[in-house]
DNA sequence: TTGTGTTTTATTGCCTCC
DNA sequence: GGAGGCAATAAAACACAA
């Protein structure tokens, strides 16, 4: 442990004398038949010079002769005796590898990112690297690969947020739009009933003659127990699909997400028959009086800011906007 | 030319695995 | 305990605008 971390890029002995003469004849003749000529594009071995600097000039003192021979050589045939000189007393200075030796270390790593020692030996002896520094290279090149790959990954989960976001913003806009809409109904109902309410009186003696235009059925309520009114005007299907929020799941009419007064209803064929005109008096009272007094599970707390929203295949809350037949019979 | 920001090469310390 | 990987970082090389 201790050993690799000094001064590496020289105290690596695996390969390192080979690498030496490989990059000797590689610099020296860039159009030469040896295995490194595929690397070098013509007219770009001038350039090739990023391995010279690859081994620190400090440790240069200490090492042997044969190492010392090579740079002389190729600093007298490079620069002359002058960049020797330059050397010696120059601080040991980073070289970047040449674009033949990037392009095929890329080749490789794509490859395989991992790098076994042997391949790296391998790739060392051919580009003319120490074996540490293709290691280095291959290390750096894998932090390089993860920041970017992070960087899509990033990209891709902004993506995906801001269409769930959009998503979300428009759902809540028809929710909106939605609760305007029913409590204008809401409105309208609770006017006509007052008219309705205030007629009443005149009308009672009246009302037995005719039959009423809409069905609609009035409960005799039990003892104690609060009249309710079901209210029948969807279809059978839209009352099997009324898991909608406009009914409160709290209520304790509420079963399985379908009214029990509605299921009994669509159970019952009273409210679909209009020969029904002989109605007694009592079931016009408790239509009057539910109809004066809407329960609460018809319009539930649509104030309630947190209710949920509708699933976005049935945004009408159980009641289809076409279907107005709900609505027309509250008119 | 120079200041500045970015990229690339290399080091260090720590961690895990065998 | 050694080998190798990774994160953090230093520092040189490079790009580029002013």
């Amino acid at each position: 442990m201790a050993g690799r971390r000094v001064c590496p890029t020289n105290t690596s002995t695996d390969g390192g004398s080979n690498n030496l003469s490989l990059l000797l004849r590689s610099q020296r003749v860039a159009s030469s038949s040896e295995p490194l000529d595929p690397l070098f594009i013509p007219g770009s071995s001038p350039s090739f010079l990023g391995t010279r600097s690859m081994v620190s000039f400090e440790d240069f003192h200490r090492t042997n002769r044969a190492n010392r021979s090579f740079f002389r050589t190729f600093d007298q045939e490079d620069n002359g005796d002058e960049d020797l000189d330059e050397y010696f007393h120059q601080p040991e200075k980073k070289r970047r590898l040449t674009v033949d030796q990037v392009r095929f270390l890329e080749k490789s790593f794509e490859v395989e990112n991992k790098l076994e020692p042997e391949r790296k030996i391998q790739l060392a002896k051919e580009l003319g690297l120490q074996p540490r520094q293709v290691a280095i290279w291959f290390q750096n090149r894998r932090a390089r690969w993860k920041t970017k790959q992070l960087e899509k990954d990033y990209d891709t989960l902004q993506a995906s947020y801001n269409s769930l976001r959009a998503d979300y913003d428009n759902l809540l806009k028809e929710k909106d739009k939605l609760k305007e809409e029913v409590l204008q109904h809401t409105d309208k109902l609770l006017m006509k009933e007052k008219e309705k309410g205030n007629s009443e009186v005149s009308d009672v003696n009246t009302l037995s003659q005719e039959p009423p235009q809409k069905p609609v059925v009035a409960e005799a309520a039990s003892e104690g127990e609060e009249s309710k009114v079901s209210l029948v005007a969807c279809k059978q299907e839209d009352i099997s699909s009324a898991k909608s929020d406009i009914f409160d799941s709290d209520s304790p009419h509420y079963t399985d997400g379908v009214h029990s007064s509605l299921l009994e209803a669509a159970d019952s064929s009273y409210p679909f028959e209009p020969d029904q005109s002989d109605s007694s008096q009592d079931e016009e009272d408790n239509l009057s009086k539910g109809l004066l007094h809407p329960p609460s599970y018809i319009f539930p707390k649509l104030e309630d800011d947190d209710y949920s929203d509708p699933p976005a295949s049935s945004c009408n809350f159980g009641f289809p906007v076409e279907d107005h037949a709900f609505w027309s019979w509250a008119y």
